[in-house]
DNA sequence: AAGCTTTTTGAATGTGGATTAACGTAACTC
DNA sequence: GAGTTACGTTAATCCACATTCAAAAAGCTT
């Protein structure tokens, strides 16, 4: 549900000797409540009120770390993409010098799953804001998508070259058919009613087959 | 873009004889621009004044044909995914008797792209919003959901039961991560970069075989 | 064209919610 | 422990809407 790192920004000079200045703390909670509440709400419904009461505090005192409902916002659309891509970006290169590139792909997807599912409502609020951002606030976040979406460009074209994704299959809508699958889950995917893991197996088995036996 | 009957409702009392009357059309006009603007700025977001410049008329005005703005999103919800419905119905209606079971599921696919990218800012409007509807209005929205969804279900039970789906797959779990790809396409493509067709093709390849060649 | 109904409007009304201001209190420094 | 800075709070302010109201237009009907 949390990010893992807060950016530190200029707020808490405190040089904080061990863990955390208790001003980043604050900041991360505002921050994970925001996502939290965006996920839900969505963009134009998300209330500061709501977020200061997740984060425990009143609304005002959100203005001490953020400019304004914007900024705030702003920094959790991009917050949520960058982290998917430093956790693929992981994943990748812990990943075995013999996986073929269908096998990162696989690789990939369950990252992706894992994330969105798992760790982050920050992925969860970039994914369903999407499409109904401000101008404004939509630029760094697509930005920040186009990054994501160039790394696994790249997976789809390794896998193409090596002859492991069908030639009559255009590259570009079948990455973004794959996408559509795994952002989708944010919306039906309920913990109680099957384990997460089931949920990547099969989506990793459909990538790649689809549903006719072979 | 437009629905082609609007529900008759209660307003209007003129018994038209010939086309529709002048205040169908009006109604109608505006649960399309509802629509419109639903779609682009999601619930919270809808203002009544896009809606009333949209439909080219004052905001006041809405309030002769719909009780509240609740109402209104409401009936744009609902329609959404009821006229996406009684599409496939029509489709499968119309589809060959030799029809295999994954042919259907194939035409589909196509009957559900195609009305959500070609024909109605209904569709998009309720799968965008899909998560962050109030309570009240979500029932309405979940019941009409699990109408369309019942009707995929049985194609997908009646294509395992005769072998054309691969029996490791969770037939719920495939059924939603297709229902991912398809809706998807909604935020991603774009009719100046490539053509409907192409889409609808290349969806059905991908939901037949996946990625890998078999 | 007077008298009815349907439709639309322009000017209130009222409220929710972002933002700001002014004021504490804790915490750290010397 | 006086002074300074960091962090929050409560009480305004201010504006953008949804909704209501009273009255004007438009349309019919005879």
């Amino acid at each position: 549900m949390a990010r893992k790192a807060a950016a530190p920004d200029g707020r808490g000079k405190t040089a904080d000797g061990a863990g955390e200045s208790k001003s980043a703390r604050t900041r991360t909670r505002i921050l994970d409540s925001a996502a939290h509440v965006l996920s839900i709400k969505g963009y134009a419904g998300m209330r500061l009120s709501d977020v200061a009461d997740h984060a425990e505090l009143q609304a005002p005192a959100i203005y001490y770390y953020f400019p304004s409902r914007e900024d705030l916002i702003e920094e959790v659309m991009w917050a949520g993409i960058a982290d998917m891509r430093d956790h693929l970006v992981e994943v990748l290169g812990a990943a075995s010098s013999e996986a073929t590139p269908m096998d990162k792909i696989m690789l990939g997807v369950e990252a992706h799953l894992r994330h969105e599912l798992d760790i982050s409502d920050y992925t969860t609020a970039s994914i369903r804001n999407a499409g109904q951002l401000p101008e404004k606030i939509r630029k760094r976040q697509v930005a920040e998508e186009a990054r994501y979406g160039e790394l696994w460009r790249k997976l789809f074209k390794e896998a193409s070259a090596a002859g492991e994704i069908r030639d009559d299959l255009d590259l570009y809508i079948a990455q973004m058919l794959v996408f559509g699958a795994l952002n989708w889950t944010a919306e039906w995917w309920n913990p109680r009613r099957g384990s997460l893991g089931t949920v990547v197996a099969m989506a990793q088995s459909f990538v790649r087959e689809g549903l006719s036996p072979s």
